[in-house]
DNA sequence: CCATAATAGTTACATATGTAACTAATAGCT
DNA sequence: AGCTATTAGTTACATATGTAACTATTATGG
């Protein structure tokens, strides 16, 4: 009987593949806001959500920007303890708190997005336009893919 | 003077979107092997470096999988104590050691490689094999654009 | 050769992150 | 109302990871 192993090339391998290209832009992005503005991947994540859509609860954070509600939590206690972010328990349900953006946050945030924005630009000037959409949308596909895969193990 | 703040869309930047996707999948693919084999990714990684190109040393099996050399002293640690990987000191330069998988190692690998190439074969069933090989080459060109960003910050 | 620098790898310390247990408040059922 | 189940969020503990300092060994320039 032959022997059939299957070869896995590491290098040709996509989970391996996406992993190393989100590990270098994860971190040539944190260089740009976490010396500058002292704030950690999860913080700044945080940020934009309530930039974009406050107010928001904590859990509400969590599933805009796909973290758990530990992750979230310490987040928010550090982005508190800076004065980034107000928090107002709800009064109708005291489980409950909205958090927004302070005027220090908002001030920080308008900052950061244009030098996020550049980055991305930066990154995306290796490809033409249609290309970058064409990406987009296999990305997406992938993800709803992976999802689905997520939930049938 | 009008107010020309940009917008930041988490949902629609790419580093955001390069993170979430390949969380999900490197969270699947990490329950494959770590419950069943008790690895961690560096050290499935490790282990798929030196099933591929041994004999390494840990410096080499460093840059095979872009991970430092801190990581992979402790993946190697692990491995070794597990006896999944064999260590042998260069006698003509003995800071340098090379690494092997053992019998034992190339019998896991062997178990495992099968099982995260179904897994990716799954993934890829979203996309038509022309789009995967567009991916793949979009996927290379930003991975290099990337790099040049990282050495121009 | 000898002093210095460079390299391979490990150890130590500070942070970060995940899992599980916990508190507090509300909802739902009878 | 009163018991139980859910939900929001925090805390605690165990691991994981990054940075910097360290050991051991080899290379290099004078």
């Amino acid at each position: 009987m032959a022997n059939h192993s299957q070869v896995l090339e590491l290098e040709n391998f996509l989970p391996y593949r996406l992993s190393i290209l989100t590990q270098i832009v994860s971190e040539s992005l944190h260089d740009l806001y976490a010396g500058p503005f002292g704030l950690t991947v999860t913080q700044w994540r945080v940020m934009a959500a309530l930039g974009r859509f406050a107010p928001l609860t904590a859990s509400e954070v969590g599933q805009r920007i796909v973290m758990d509600k530990v992750a979230v939590s310490r987040a928010v206690a550090g982005l508190l303890k800076r004065g980034l972010i107000e928090r107002a328990t709800d009064r109708s349900d005291r489980r409950r708190a909205a958090l927004k953006l302070s005027a220090a946050g908002r001030s920080m945030h308008a900052r950061i997005v244009p030098i996020a924005l550049a980055y991305e630009e930066r990154l995306y000037e290796g490809l033409a336009p249609e290309e970058r959409q064409h990406f987009d949308e296999l990305c997406d596909r992938l993800l709803a893919r992976a999802k689905v895969l997520r939930d049938i193990p």
